[in-house]
DNA sequence: CTAATAGTGTCTATAAGACAGTATACT
DNA sequence: AGTATACTGTCTTATAGACACTATTAG
């Protein structure tokens, strides 16, 4: 049986991922103190190598390195694009599959390692290896997709109000956006069912709380059209 | 300096490429006879080995294997994504990275093997590994890329018609076109220059010649909307 | 002149945004 | 009652599609 050029180099094939989050100053990212070799002591992606006896693919891999680096699990877990190279990585020629993840804010300890930091993604620390251009083309797919898509929903807790969801959408996409309009697509998405009698609102005419329907949750719903037009 | 896990098993990794063309019979994928195990003899994706002493990257193992494969060089190349598992291929544990290009259509005997045989994407033979659900997920993309870009334009030769190109869309798209619309929306794109006085046609007005101009060839046109609605 | 396709002008339908109104809480 | 926010009704504007008209060629 034919085999792999055993006399190539070794690829060394690892997974990160671009864990996002929204918090009252804007979308951030989940950096990890590196404790080892290359760039030990440097904050940079959660990563890791692919362990074959373990993993059962590159996503279930990028799942296992949340879990073990972060303590957290992502219902929403997507490829963003896999980078290589002979220089991306001074141990060789390597190969990274590349996961994106969106979280909700969470509390303080909520069971994350204190290893976790959470950085402003418009303010970040000088990333080693690619992981700045990772982190840019991981921003650009979740605006793109947050144009037509209920991705931003996953950065909401699992109830919340319209006015909260419009100001994920505006906190995403980096503009206003049309109440009206905004209302509308969300009522034609059918993707949300409101959970009577539940109301929530400080000082003023209280909001209701919604939830996504059990049919949509851990799947995106598409639109053909903008889901968030300027205002 | 530590290392990867030398302990354990190798993982494979492979590109392969999803190769498009667009003829009278739709649009076609490029498909290869396999000359080694596994499955040897079976129509396949081209594709191959990366060569960590040749290729500078996954990107250009695709093009390397698309010239030494087919002949070919696409100047339209994409990520679509990559494919990874225990099983995908028997030799072991596998990562292919997966490429996608966009072809104008071959005079009979342009430089390409004989050896390249394409088939209706809807009606393609059983493919081994998992390629036809590579096949699946690039058609995916480019139907879905073609509704908001120029990408179609990389299936038409140098120069084209709006009437040619109008039908590119529609084949790709698998959906009539507006002819108003579509023309519009070409115009505001701003990508496209006439040939002035070039015009072909037989029997009836001759139509006006187009190409793509400098500054857009090789990189796409996105557009904020749907460049072909339906008529 | 006819036929057939290329290309345009313009009306209509639809969808998005603006804006102002009503609703409902707390003080 | 006042005020601030939630939500809605409706008008205006922008964009897409339908349709018919003109343009240009071959025969």
């Amino acid at each position: 049986m034919p085999h792999p050029p055993v006399h190539s180099p070794t690829i060394l094939c690892t997974v990160d991922v671009v864990l996002l989050t929204l918090t009252a100053d804007g979308l951030q990212v989940a950096l990890l103190v590196r404790d080892r070799a290359p760039h030990a002591g440097a904050l940079a992606l959660p990563g890791g190598f692919v362990r074959p006896t373990e993993d059962s693919g590159t996503r279930d891999a990028a799942a296992r390195m949340l879990r073990e680096k972060t303590g957290l699990h992502s219902p929403y877990l997507e490829q963003l694009a896999t980078f290589s190279g002979p220089d991306r990585d001074p141990r060789g020629w390597s190969v990274s599959v590349v996961y994106y993840a969106l979280v909700p804010p969470m509390a303080p300890d909520d069971g994350a390692p204190a290893a976790v930091e959470w950085h402003p993604v418009d303010r970040l620390p000088p990333l080693p290896f690619d992981h700045a251009e990772i982190v840019r083309q991981a921003l650009a797919r979740v605006r793109s997709k947050s144009q037509y898509s209920s991705l931003p929903v996953h950065l909401c807790g699992e109830r919340f109000t319209l006015p909260q969801l419009k100001l994920v959408y505006e906190a995403v996409l980096g503009e206003r956006v049309n109440q009206v309009s905004f209302r509308r697509r969300m009522d034609e998405l059918g993707m949300l069912e409101p959970m009577v009698g539940e109301t929530v609102g400080g000082a003023h005419r209280p909001a209701q709380v919604w939830r996504v329907k059990e049919a949509f949750r851990g799947e995106l719903s598409l639109s053909e059209r903008v889901l968030a037009g300027r205002d």
